[in-house]
DNA sequence: AATCACATACATTCATGTATGTAAATTGTC
DNA sequence: GACAATTTACATACATGAATGTATGTGATT
C-alpha cells in the first residue's frame, strides 16, 4: 500500500507534525534527524520529502499549526468590545495564560520554541513571521492602553509604550519559566491574580521613562 | 612558536571563549563548528580540544564565565542589608538588567541563552546548573519577600511564593524580549520604572492563588 | 494513462574525534 | 648557570560516521 486517498495524505501530514514537535522537544531542533520524525510517524523520509522540502519548512509548518488558535484570538479580539479596552487586555492575556495551561500541545510548542530551538539564518522565515506577530500583537495592546487612558482607566502620563512592553515580558516570561516547570504552580488558577498584580501596578504606578540628563 | 608561556596559554582561552560567544550567537550553538571558532580566535582546533573536551564542555566555559558577574551580585546583597527586604529586591533586579543593558557581552550571553541554544540533553551539565542557579535566586528572592511581609511591607495575604515566581518571570521576559530588539527601548533608563510597576502591583493586589473548587 | 504519495537506494558532504608531530618552555641535575 | 629531559600548548593529518539531498522505483488512484 503505498498511494493513499486525499484524506490519508492529509492523516500522514498531520502525523509528520505531531511526530516532528515530539522529537523537537526530545532532542531539539537542531539535532534532531528527519529520519527520527519519519520513523515516529510511522513512515519513512520519503514522506516528509514529499510533503516539506526541508527541516526548516516542517519545522515552519509546526509552528504554523501551533500558533493558530492564538492568532485566532488575537484576530477575534481585535473587532470586539471596545467599551472596557482594560478588560479586553486582561482577557487577551488571560486566555493565552490559559491556553497553555491547559493544552498539551501548547506546551509542547513552547518549550520547543523556548528552550529547544535556535533562531538563526536556516529558520529565517520563522524568525521573520515571530516578529511580525510580536510587533502586531504589541501595537495591538498599546492601541487598547492608549485607549484606557483616554477614558481614565490609566492615568494619563502612562508610557503606554513602555507598559505594553512590560506587559509582554511579563507574560513571555511566565510562559518561558513555567514551560519548564509546569508543576511549581497552578497556572491555570494563577494565572488571573498575576495578571490583575500587574494591571494594578499599572494602574497606580505606570511607567514612566525619565528623560535623558 | 607553538608554546606560549602560562599567561599567553590563559589568553589563548580566553580568546576562545570570545570567538566561541560570538560564533554561537552568529551561527547558534547546534550549528557552530569548532572549525569556525578557532579561526575566529585564530588558532586552529587542536587549541580547542586541548583546553576544553567539546563543544558542550566549550559552552559550559562560556556560560560560567558570564554568569559569575551576576552570581557575585547575589552572592553580595545575601548577606548585605535586612532592613527594607523590598528595597533589596528592588536593587538585586534593578542591577541585573542594568548589567544588560551596559555591557554588550552580557547582552551576548543572554541572546544565545535565550535564542540561539537548545537545551537538551548533550548540555545537561548547563542545564542543571542553570536549574540549580535559579532555584537559589528564588528562594532568595521569596525569603525577602516572607520578610517584606512579616514587618508589614507586604500584605499579609501575599503568598510569597507566585509573587516570586512573578517577579522572575517579569525578569526573564524583560531580558528576553530585549536582547531580541535593544533599540526599542531604552533599558538602562525604564529599568526602574518596569520594576517599580510590578512592585506597586505586587504591594496593592498581592497574588493570591484561589484554592480548587 | 498519467500522476500521486510515498519507499528505497545511493552518493556526497561535513564535522567530529583522535592520533601524531613539534617547538618552546619548564624542570631537574650538576 | 649550562645542559639535557620532560612536559606543555598547540598544529596538522587522518579516519570515521552520520545526516542530508536526490534519484529512482512502485503500486494504487483518478
Amino acid at each position: 500500500m503505498v498511494r493513499k486517498t486525499r484524506v490519508d495524505t492529509l492523516a500522514t501530514r498531520n502525523a509528520l507534525l505531531d511526530a516532528a514537535l515530539q522529537v523537537f522537544r526530545e532532542r531539539g531542533v537542531a539535532h534532531t534527524r528527519l529520519a527520527d520524525v519519519a520513523s515516529r510517524a510511522g513512515v519513512t523520509r520519503g514522506a516528509i520529502y514529499w510533503h516539506f522540502r526541508d527541516k526548516a519548512e516542517l519545522f515552519a509548518a509546526v509552528c504554523e499549526r501551533g500558533t493558530l488558535p492564538v492568532e485566532a484570538l488575537l484576530a477575534e479580539a481585535s473587532r470586539s468590545q471596545q467599551r472596557d479596552p482594560l478588560a479586553t487586555v486582561k482577557q487577551l492575556a488571560l486566555m493565552a495564560l490559559k491556553q497553555l495551561a491547559t493544552h498539551a500541545d501548547t506546551q509542547a510548542m513552547f518549550d520547543v520554541i523556548f528552550h529547544k530551538c535556535e533562531f538563526t539564518e536556516d529558520l529565517a522565515p520563522v524568525v521573520a513571521k515571530n516578529d511580525a506577530d510580536r510587533a502586531a500583537c504589541l501595537s495591538q495592546v498599546r492601541a487598547l492602553f492608549d485607549q484606557a487612558v483616554a477614558i481614565g482607566q490609566l492615568p494619563p502620563d502612562t508610557d503606554t509604550a513602555l507598559a505594553t512592553h512590560g506587559l509582554h515580558a511579563y507574560l513571555v516570561g511566565l510562559m518561558h519559566e513555567w514551560v519548564l516547570a509546569p508543576a511549581s504552580y497552578d497556572l491555570a488558577r494563577c494565572a488571573e491574580a498575576l495578571l490583575d498584580t500587574y494591571l494594578a501596578g499599572l494602574s497606580q504606578r505606570p511607567p514612566r521613562c525619565p528623560k535623558p540628563t
